[in-house]
RNA sequence: GCCGGGGUGUGGUAGCGGUUAUCCCUGGGGACUGUGGAUCCCUAGACCUGGGUUCAAAUCCCAGCCCCGGCCCCA
């Protein structure tokens, strides 16, 4: 019986994770870089560290399950609220901010299509301690940076839920419940319910009108003009925050489109939000590589109430875009090739081992493992894109020799085992110097 | 949750009512018994699953599973 992958999960093959690995290492590098370490969580959690406040919208495609003595538990959907809860539990003494990244699998029951599938890849960053347009804007250029890094051509959407939110408090008859549907409705786009919603409660035309106003709002002199215009309060804190980061974006060098009509899905966001979009089309409608923007979860959790900023990648959307430009084809190593049958010639085996255990030391080396024929091997190494075999036989341990064979010219010589072994550590030495200094 | 298009050896495919199920690639062996990449030969290996229609199903119908994509939402 065949047993299939589980529906929405992918196998990866070598190819797939070198080119993966090289991305990772890319974005790891930057986080290092910008002073970020290295965090990790668990993959599942207490399953109510996921429904307390991350929005209806994620508990419908949580993996929900019950361990052997009946704890709730659930898949990561994300990976945000375990790093809060982290934090918590571990480090509320550590000098703020605390800055993190993290790379990990999330789960999430939905219908797989292109760059969606129900087990993906996540890399993020967290500012724990400062929801300041300082680090707003220092984590969107890490963002970009990381972007550049991997030559992802990409869009940024800036908003702020705070200008909503001040808007929605002066609409006197809605209570925060109500705030919470709203905001859901305008991140689904859904205006005419919005409409609805507020009319059903006896909000004030002129206020309805400056909140549909302001969700279309997009472009970078909209907002002068919301304020000219009364719609954004002249003292909005939301709003001189916005302005100054955006004026730091622009120190930045990171180039914006300001989107008011952000809301995003998950409800924890309280200030700047943002998303960015691939723009090459190469992800169809899933163009959307990362999302963030400023919360506070922390208080959620029985903590106080630390301000965060936070995004994360979908990293296999960007491993979607990401061509490699070099270290594509594998790069072979060396062969050993004990000649002969092993089973009768049990010299000729350990002098091959011993030469492999010498060459592992120094180059990627391999060794026949099926008993196989010269011909064959030297097939299977072609096959591999090795570089050297080294042949040793009857003949060679009688003249105390390997024979050495290029396998890229042809060529080949005998010589001692001891200047075999320094004549391809100094090979692939020199290789190894080029490939880094490129 | 909704809507399209698909599933044939390891991978890529042809066949679309009756064939010994095609070709390329791959594994093993050989021509060439201590030398790979070329050529030729032998050999291994497949009709997603379950029902139905039919004398006869890979082929037609239905359902499920899976894949690819779109809507919605997200990363």
């Amino acid at each position: 019986m065949r047993i299939e992958r589980a529906r929405g999960t992918r196998d990866f093959l070598p190819e797939e994770m070198r080119k993966r690995r090289i991305m990772e290492e890319r974005m790891r590098a930057i986080a290092e870089r910008w002073g970020y370490e290295e965090i990790r969580t668990p993959t599942f959690e207490r399953a109510e560290l996921f429904t307390l406040k991350s929005g209806q919208e994620i508990l419908k495609e949580m993996y929900e399950f019950a361990d052997k003595s009946g704890r709730h538990l659930a898949l990561r959907p994300e990976i945000t609220a375990s790093v809060i809860r982290m934090y918590l539990n571990e480090l509320k003494m550590a000098p703020k901010p605390t800055k993190w990244y993290y790379f990990g699998n999330c789960f999430r029951y939905e219908e797989p299509q292109k760059g969606r599938f129900r087990e993906f890849w996540q890399f993020g960053t967290e500012i724990i301690g400062s929801d300041s347009p300082e680090a707003q804007a220092e984590l969107i250029a890490l963002a970009f940076a990381m972007l550049t890094a991997l030559d992802v051509q990409a869009e940024l959407h800036v908003g702020h839920v705070g200008l909503i939110r001040e808007l929605l408090r002066a609409a006197t008859p809605l209570n925060e419940e109500q705030h919470a549907i709203v905001m859901r409705l305008i991140d689904k786009g859904e205006r005419a319910a919005v409409i609805e919603l507020m009319e059903d409660v006896g909000v004030e035309q002129s206020l309805i009108d400056d909140l549909l106003y302001l969700i279309e709002l997009k472009g970078e002199d909209t907002l002068q003009e919301a304020r000219d215009r009364g719609v954004i309060a002249a003292k909005s804190a939301a709003l001189s925050e916005l302005q100054a980061l955006l004026e730091l974006l622009a120190v930045y060098r990171v180039a914006y489109t300001l989107n008011l009509g952000i809301a995003r899905g998950l409800d924890y966001y309280t200030g700047m939000v943002f998303e960015i979009y691939e723009v090459g089309g190469k992800l169809g409608a899933q163009n959307q590589v990362c999302g963030g923007g400023s919360y506070r979860l922390a208080k959620l959790f029985g903590g106080e109430d630390i301000p965060s900023t936070g995004f994360a990648f979908g990293f296999d959307r960007l491993a979607e875009i990401f061509e490699r430009a070099e270290g594509d084809v594998r790069q072979g190593g060396v062969v050993v090739v004990p000649i002969g049958d092993k089973n009768v010639d049990r010299a000729i085996t350990s002098a091959a081992i011993e030469m492999a255990s010498r060459l592992r030391e120094y180059v990627p080396t391999h060794i026949d493992l099926m008993n196989r024929s010269l011909k064959a091997q030297l097939k299977y190494a072609n096959a591999r894109n090795d570089l050297f075999a080294v042949m040793i036989g009857a003949n060679e341990l009688q003249a105390g020799v390997v024979t050495l064979r290029d396998l890229v010219t042809g060529s080949q010589e005998q010589l001692s085992v001891d200047a075999c072994v320094e004549h391809l550590r100094a090979r692939f030495e020199s290789r190894l110097n080029d490939k880094n200094s490129t």
